[in-house]
RNA sequence: GCCCGCCUGGCGGAAUGGUAGACGCACCGGACUUAAAAUCCGGAGUCCUGUAGGGCGUGGGGGUUCAAGUCCCCCGGCGGGCACCA
């Protein structure tokens, strides 16, 4: 660094400002304030506490902050509050690998995390902060579950976990490595547990519809949630067995299908079951091979990207069913691996011909493929298939009553023939399943029922709540230390007073996630929700967070706000009026000559551009640039940039380098080059500072560079905003530099009349348009200029002057056959005529038209001119 | 496997269907300096060996249009999600 010159100390200044911000309260809002401002709730994910904040926490945070303080300056109430994720596995395994307590662990990172956040410089409302792994949290979602269980929201029903037979734990999906249990390496085997559900499928239809209205989502995010919530229409069609199956209660003698595909119906080549339905079980009671079968099925785990990326294989089962519509005619029954359980009736008609799948089986086993569904243009007696399955549109054929139809019509024939018959129906499906809360864990917060002989499960009383988690546990043996502990569960039972036993397992996580936003409204509440608070506030104005939660936790969300409304504790049922996704953080990997990955901080790029560990000097091979993450050492620590740079480098590097919602890599040269920016907006500032002090009146004339700087800085006015206002923080950015030049260039200029007003004006408007990005700067810029100012942080946000922004003359480009040839500079609003005449004798264009014959001009005012020539 | 995105100079990117490459990084040249750093000024997509003029150019191929990075179709590469990670 150098050492001549003043220079703008920002470990100095930041915490300073920071200090004055807190002081005055600049960031608190009142639960319902009387202020008379409309309100703006700006919320970003909240951060899971895994000990320190990461890149991905200073993006979003960073732009949430940019949002907040650009709303407030816009007149806004702002209610921009922080809290923690703070329930989940990282705290027990922590706790099984080191010994520390989960809420030990936990506490101490939220301490950490919380300083590192307020380093950034962040404008919250930190009296609002609460952790969900806290009673007074935690205890109102019970109250919410319990709310939710009277209004027949919720219900008990069975389904299947990954289970660690070793272990004798429940897996989540992430715990199960090819196949087997990350810990004890055992095989995971599927296991059948009694469960918790909220009742998301209740709002399927409802979930579905409220999107379309959602515009201030991104549009890729409702696709996905629309595809997630899947809904289809299509038949339910029973099938009668050729001969019944014994089952364990009763004999079975059909199975029912679910087909979105009632049209292929002739081109049936087997009927296959799930390995979980109920006649798979009934066959392997009797048949050793398909017991086998479903055991293997068994060790695949519940994850669906695992079951549809695995081989496709199945089992005979010597059954077969008769085809619904001719007579004699049979197929066999398979158990396969393909077919999930939870979607539809857990079984299906394969019609190989026009099924990817289906096709892929059939040909495996040998199994017919009877197209019956003809592309246009195809010869019936000629078309095959080949190891593609046809699913476009067509012509019904080999299909009986069904000939020569199209599909749709088809569809509606055939389901309309099927419930003639009273052998199916034509019904409505959505892959949407509902949502299985239970886990079998210790770091969660306790399902508040208890468990009696006699009465059966019992809400816990809401007088009694909240159900507390228990310290004193142990995490020596496996399983839920809930289960182990001696006392906690034994409770008489609310209803007759027996000894009965608390609910062991614990919430799954993301319904801490679910409510936390109207939780922030009013955080002291003695309920879950003050209504007049969330009334007030909710819904958020703009949600800021990662892609990687566009299904799950935001339907979970709108589900619960749905259920929140049903039970009386809000008015709206969509918690987030705008969503923001924003990209990940991503950074070169480097793998050290021993193979091991090495952190960015341990390796140095030499002058070739080759890189070489620091301390040893071995050669280092750069690997691709991918998410930062642990196991790749590719992680850049916040704390440190803060440190060596400063937050306001760190958040306008963040902002800078390329829009909010594409991947961002971070490097060193980048982050140095927003450092320099910091200081050069100092020197401007202290440029300026430095002239004599100017008087109120703005003055009568400007000479030239005044009048240009005037207008670079109401043109900066207006375009920043714009930029602020759609998201576009890069090329908010990129105008600031702009402005930043042409404060540069009036510098250099000669003194003339209004010179250096016009330099005062452009300052405090850089310092005011800068101070959502960089507020610790903004505050000293404004301090420079005018020493015992106002806050920045409590200013206005600025207007343009329409008659500075408007531009003088315009150019325009002079295309001939759609390709540039000349550009003329023509005043903003002159006439078309006038503009074609220019543009057609510009020398170049004239050359060009010689001789050819112009049949179109075309002019787009203050854009372009374009000669059409014939032949 | 299924669903959803993304792809523009050496790099990050800009661009209501209307001058492709704003702005920054890196680079090169100049000024300042004993020198270096810092700072300031200037240059630059690429090719036709030139500051005129022109060709090519937004992952590849086709299409719509007076005009396509932008809209449509096909293909490729990369990434996100897939229900117990958060």
């Amino acid at each position: 660094m150098a050492s001549d010159g003043p220079r703008y100390n920002f470990t100095d200044a930041e915490p300073r400002w920071q200090q004055a911000w807190a002081a005055r309260g600049c960031f608190r809002v009142e639960d319902v304030p009387a202020d008379g401002k409309p309100k703006y709730y700006v919320l970003e994910m909240f951060p899971y506490p895994s000990g320190k904040i990461h890149m991905g926490h200073v993006r979003n945070y960073t732009l949430g902050d940019v949002v907040a303080r650009y709303k407030r300056a816009r007149g806004f109430s702002v209610l921009h509050p922080m809290g923690w994720d703070a329930f989940g596995l990282p705290a027990e395994n922590a706790a099984r690998e080191r010994g520390v307590h989960p809420a030990k662990w936990t506490f101490e990172n939220i301490a950490n995390m919380r300083t590192e956040l307020q380093r950034m410089g962040l404008s919250i409302d930190w009296a609002r902060e609460f952790a969900t792994c806290e009673p007074r949290y935690y205890g109102h979602q019970q109250k919410l579950f319990l709310d939710f269980l009277r209004a027949g929201l919720v219900e008990r029903k069975e389904s299947w976990v990954n289970w660690d037979p070793v272990d004798g734990t429940v897996l989540a999906n992430e715990q199960v490595i090819d196949g087997r249990g990350w810990r004890s390496g055992a095989p995971v085997e599927k296991k059948r547990l009694s469960q918790w559900f909220f009742s998301i499928t209740k709002y399927a239809p409802d979930l579905l519809a409220a999107l379309d209205g959602m515009d201030r989502w991104p549009e890729r995010v409702r696709t996905m949630q629309k595809n997630w919530i899947g809904h289809s229409t299509g038949a339910e069609v029973r099938f009668s067995l050729t001969a019944p199956e014994a089952g364990p209660e009763a004999d079975i003698d059909r199975v029912e299908v679910y087909t979105t595909r009632p049209d292929t119906l002739f081109g049936m080549s087997f009927l296959a079951l799930a390995p979980e339905h109920p006649l798979a079980a009934a066959v392997a009671a009797r048949d050793a091979g398909a017991a086998a079968f479903v055991a293997e099925c068994r060790s695949m785990g519940t994850s669906e990207a695992v079951i549809e990326t695995a081989e496709k294989k199945g089992h005979d089962t010597g059954l077969r069913v008769a085809h619904p519509f001719l007579p004699g005619v049979s197929f066999p029954v398979w158990i396969a691996n393909f077919v999930l359980m939870e979607y539809g009736t857990g079984a299906i008609f394969g019609c190989p011909a026009h099924d990817q799948r289906d096709l892929e089986f059939a040909r495996k086993y040998g199994l017919n493929v009877t197209p019956v569904v003809l592309p246009p243009d195809a010869d019936p007696a000629s078309f095959t298939l080949g190891n593609d399955a046809y699913v476009g549109p067509g012509t019904i054929f080999n299909s009986g009553f069904l000939d020569g139809l199209g599909v749709d019509d088809a569809k509606r024939t055939v389901i309309a023939e099927l419930e003639r018959l009273g052998i199916g129906t034509g019904v409505t499906n959505w892959r949407l399943r509902d949502w299985g809360v239970s886990r079998q864990r210790y770091w969660g917060c306790p399902i508040p029922v208890i468990h009696c002989d006699a009465c059966g499960v019992v809400p816990v009383p809401d007088a009694q709540l909240p159900v507390v988690l228990p310290e004193d546990v142990t995490f020596d043996k496996p399983g839920n230390p809930l289960d182990h502990h001696p006392t906690w569960k034994h409770v008489p039972c609310p209803k007759c007073g027996a000894a009965a036993r608390r609910e062991t397992d614990t919430f799954d996580t993301f319904v801490d996630s679910s409510w936390y936003f109207a939780r922030f409204c009013s955080p002291l509440s003695a309920q879950p929700l003050d209504r007049a608070a969330v009334d007030h506030w909710m819904p958020v104005d703009q949600y800021i967070g990662g892609i990687e939660h566009a299904i799950l936790h935001l339907l979970y969300s709108r589900f619960f706000t749905r259920a929140m409304k049903a039970t009386g504790h809000v008015s709206e049922e969509e918690p987030f009026a705008g969503l923001f996704t924003q990209g990940m953080v991503t950074h070169a990997s480097f793998k050290g000559a021993d193979g091991r990955w090495l952190y960015p901080d341990e390796v140095t790029i030499g002058a070739d551009g080759a890189a070489v560990c620091t301390a040893t000097g071995e050669p280092v091979t750069v690997g691709r640039v991918e998410a930062m993450s642990k196991s790749k050492r590719n992680t850049v620590d916040p704390g440190a940039i803060i440190v060596r740079y400063g937050a306001d480098t760190a958040r306008w590097f963040i902002l800078s380098d390329n829009p909010p919602d594409r991947d961002i890599e971070w490097t060193e040269s980048g982050v140095a080059g927003a450092y320099r920016f910091t200081q050069r907006a100092y020197r401007l500032a202290e440029a300026v500072a430095a002239l004599p002090a100017g008087g109120g009146a703005v003055p009568e004339n400007f000479c030239a560079p005044a009048l240009a700087l005037r207008r670079a800085t109401h043109r900066a006015i207006a375009s920043v905003s714009e930029a602020l206002e759609g998201f576009a923080f890069n090329v908010a950015v990129a105008r600031m530099y702009e402005f930043a030049n042409a404060i540069g260039e009036s510098d250099r200029a000669a003194d003339g009349e209004g010179l250096g007003w016009a330099r005062r004006e452009a300052l405090a408007m850089f310092a005011r348009l800068l101070s959502p990005m960089m507020p610790h700067l903004a505050e000293e810029v404004q301090a420079l200029l005018v020493p015992g100012s106002e806050l920045v942080a409590e200013l206005p946000w600025p207007d343009a002057d329409p008659a500075l922004v408007a531009a003088e003359s315009v150019t325009i480009a002079v295309q001939v056959m759609g390709k540039l040839r000349a550009t003329i500079a023509v005043a903003p609003d002159a006439a078309a005529q006038a503009v074609i005449d220019a543009a057609e004798a510009e020398p170049n264009v004239a050359r060009l038209l010689e001789g050819k014959r112009v049949v179109k001009r075309i002019h787009v005012p203050g854009r372009i001119v374009n000669f059409v020539v014939a032949g």
